[in-house]
DNA sequence: AGTTCATTTCGCTATTTCCCGAAACATCGT
DNA sequence: ACGATGTTTCGGGAAATAGCGAAATGAACT
């Protein structure tokens, strides 16, 4: 019945259509985060995030695997999303300020000893050492 | 409050993220028409068209102005929105066999010895002689 | 002035989306 | 086996969205 031939786009613009997908995609486009990172970051209940990304996941624009009982996260680079996302950017740039901060925090989280596809991510670094 | 920076970005998309308006885009990516005209191929009441369009222009998409009683509506040539339009054009590859018989529809309503900018639009072509 | 026709605004209902907390899963460490 | 921790699923309530018909608006033509 439902075989409707812009149903594939029109879920996808309707998953970039909410301001906290587009702060998840633009943290990811400086680098891979877990999903506990990115619910800390934006200041949202982890089931939040996790539908969120469920979303993000669905539509293509981003990958997710397992490490250890943590999830990673990464934009996919799968061809068909692609040029709408890097037609995305320059649209964020209204945005720079927040986005930049988001990214801030998510350094301060992230162990800079080690990288996060082999490391569980640590709130503090300290709490690594 | 509510100064949300990617709040422009997102109304954008939210308009985007809809079968009908990507539908009325891509009728109006092979040139004007007038709402009444839109909503004859939409099959689709007036009011409804009236609204989706009101969501096209706040975000710049389109523009619109009167003719006579008609209102005639064609593609913004705001530099904002462009990149984005350009992008989505090959992702409604998939939908191209749709999109076609729309814009027939379309060419069948149009009076074909006058422009849309001086003529009122007819619904059939002999009504003009 | 009154009529007609294109369009918009309004009132309404049905559906979807968003966010959360609680509970269920899954995985590691002890 | 047990408890701790990260993640997902589920249930529900608030808000936004989509569609229509009826009524209001605006412009043209008698």
């Amino acid at each position: 019945m439902n075989s409707d031939p812009l149903r594939p786009l029109v879920d996808t613009l309707k998953t970039l259509a909410h301001p906290v997908r587009l702060r998840i995609l633009a943290l990811l486009h400086a680098g891979e985060l877990c999903v506990c990172e990115v619910a800390e970051v934006l200041g949202l209940a982890p089931s939040t995030v996790s539908e969120h990304l469920t979303g993000l996941r669905r539509t293509g624009l981003v990958r997710e695997w397992k490490v250890g009982r943590w999830v990673h996260v990464a934009l996919s680079d799968e061809a068909a999303t692609r040029p709408l996302l890097e037609a995305l950017w320059p649209l964020m740039a209204g945005a720079e300020a927040e986005l930049a901060r988001d990214r801030a925090q998510a350094r301060a989280l992230r162990c800079d000893t080690c990288t996060p596809s082999d490391c569980p991510p640590s709130r503090t670094p300290k709490e690594h050492a």
